[in-house]
DNA sequence: GAGTCCTCTGAATCCGCCC
DNA sequence: GGGGCGGATTCAGAGGACT
């Protein structure tokens, strides 16, 4: 990234955000959260959700050239966003179903790769006062890669633990921004409509991003992804248009300390995690070449070779080779299928071994 | 509605959606509910951790060549079922992310007036075995009125009381459609790949149709739209191209029986409503509408309703209500009085019901 | 019969480093 | 960038077999 000098990281940048977005470096950045404003159709301006709905839009021309100009404005800042994003990054989106489908149409004929929709379920929605429809109790995020082919970052291991050991699914509950952690003014009315909650950002960065990389927040509002991303010790880039929520956005981030970087660190996925070649446990005798090896069921024998290879009649080759051979599959994770029987005809798998030497180190 | 006589009522026709679609007069449904094919583009084999492979959809009615194919489909489908739609009827469609956004766009774009996107929650989702995603866990319908002027029906009150007494959210939690309800060859193999489960149309048709109204289902597989529509007294229309799926869906909804109208009405407005969610109970088929619940002495015989509620002469409302009504007690816990009768004359109380959903979770 | 264990399966855009 | 291969990866529920 030679272009580094010119990212203008940990600041808040006022101004239209797809003329500041056209400013940056192309793929400079490792994550994008956008939180665009809504569509709500009148006079081609746009506006935030709890705005009142315009009714009586039944000229479909006039719904036409409306949806268009929100669509061509989507697509500009989208387009903006995918070129400063770096190639291996990811997007998220938040939207309603005012909205939300224009968004992830664009994203798809943009060339973006979706990975998931994430529903937010809210825990304290405003009611339906009508009774004319459901409760709106979620909103939705789209997380994509960049391109079908992006080799994106995904945080298995620490949504895995941060969701009770279970994988984390799609649908997320959260309650609202409100309490103390809702920015008022003077006035003790709220500063901004649609102030989200930390700890959805707080998921949502920790799930695709490690400390140090660069978050880029198109519309920043009272800034809840960069206070959320200086705790957590990622770099963040914030584009807001409007100079009263700028100024109380850096403000907030001010006040916020960021934790150190062992805690903001997501737990490693076991691919990131240094490798251990079976060799070195024959190396240092932890098995050594001779040993018999044997599956669950003791339905195969192999002897391990001195070159850490394993044999067992015709069949030779690394321990997944040998394992897939034997039992006829296309692969086979060697660590997991082959055992050592101990003297008292108790077995123990090799990846117990394997990981001790890794705790240990080396 | 002058061309109520060219309407198939109660028939399963067989032959491509739009052409059949065609053939109908225009403004002759009160509603439609679509399930088209996802475009999920699945590519290579997928396996599960323990080398099993994952039957995924890959049938041919699930392949479109590009998005701009899937598009053009997705609007010539869409444009004749508005056409049909009466004009204050209402539309469901159901997606998952990789066509859902091109449906909700295509749907604005042709005059539609999005009243909720709606999200089933899965209890049992598969999981993501690689480790690279969120569990997909969740699929999203999208409601909509035929055009924003329209004067939609939602029985509100038949959903709050389905729901606890409390206003019925945008998110809805419901298993796959597993076991005996799901409809299987003489192989033991399930007969049709996305089959819906019964409980989510069930809460679909209740909150946007009345007994006689006209329910259109454009891709009907095996009939699950048409079996609901016909026990909640519903009529129908489904649309079917594989003349398999259609034959199965035919013998399905030969073997449904309607309830009594009495149950199938939807209040017409706020009652006294079950404490604890009793609806939930009739959605999931453990106590269907229609049937005729008892007390322990088989004094009282009291019907339940399509919304949870019960009926006994004049007497009208929950099954505590009602309950305490009848004996002419101040009041009176439903769940320890009224019995179901089983087929052997043997009575069990509704309360054991509610003990093993409560236990498998929500 | 009660309890335990095993098997199967569901709308799935499901790996990544090294050579 | 393509091929080879090491080795990482699953939850809930139903149903059947077995103790």
């Amino acid at each position: 990234m030679g272009t580094g000098l010119d990212l203008p990281l940990d600041e808040v940048m006022v101004g239209d955000c797809i003329a500041m977005l056209r400013r940056l470096p192309p793929a400079s950045v490792h994550a994008v959260f956008a939180d665009p404003p809504y569509n709500l159709q009148l006079k081609g301006e746009l506006r935030r959700p709890d705005d009142s709905i315009v009714d009586g839009v039944d000229d479909a021309w006039d719904q036409f050239s409306d949806f268009a100009a929100y669509d061509a404005f989507t697509r500009e800042w989208l387009t903006e966003c995918r070129r400063v994003l770096r190639k291996d990054g990811t997007l998220w989106v938040v939207g309603s179903y005012h909205n939300v489908f224009r968004l992830g149409t664009a994203m798809q004929d943009l060339g973006f790769w979706i990975l998931n929709d994430v529903i937010w379920r809210k825990a304290n929605p405003m009611p339906n006062f009508r009774g004319r429809r459901f409760t709106n109790a979620h909103e939705t995020l789209i997380w994509a890669a960049r391109g079908a082919e992006s080799r994106y970052r995904f945080n298995y291991a620490a949504m895995k633990s941060l969701n009770d050991d279970v994988q984390m699914r799609s649908d997320w509950y959260f309650p609202l921004c409100t309490g103390a952690e809702r920015l008022r003014g003077e006035d003790g009315k709220k500063l901004h409509p649609t102030q989200k909650p930390e700890a959805l950002l707080h998921r949502v960065l920790v799930s695709c991003t490690q400390p140090g990389e660069v978050v880029l927040d198109p519309f920043l509002g009272t800034g809840t992804t960069a206070a959320v991303a200086k705790r957590l010790g990622r770099r963040f880039i914030g584009i807001e248009r409007d100079e009263g929520y700028a100024a109380a956005a850096r403000a907030r981030i001010e006040a916020v300390e960021a934790m150190p970087e062992s805690a903001a660190l997501a737990l490693p996925n076991k691919r990131e995690q240094p490798r251990v070649a079976f060799g070195l446990l024959v190396e240092r005798g932890l098995v050594p070449a001779g040993t018999t090896l044997t599956d669950r069921h003791k339905r195969w024998r192999a002897v391990v070779g001195a070159d850490g290879t394993l044999r067992c009649g015709a069949a030779t080759g690394s321990i997944h080779k040998v394992g897939a051979e034997l039992q006829q599959a296309p692969s086979c994770n060697g660590w997991t299928f082959w055992h050592i029987e101990g003297r008292d005809g108790r077995l123990r798998l090799i990846d117990e071994i394997r990981t001790e030497i890794a705790t240990q180190g080396l």
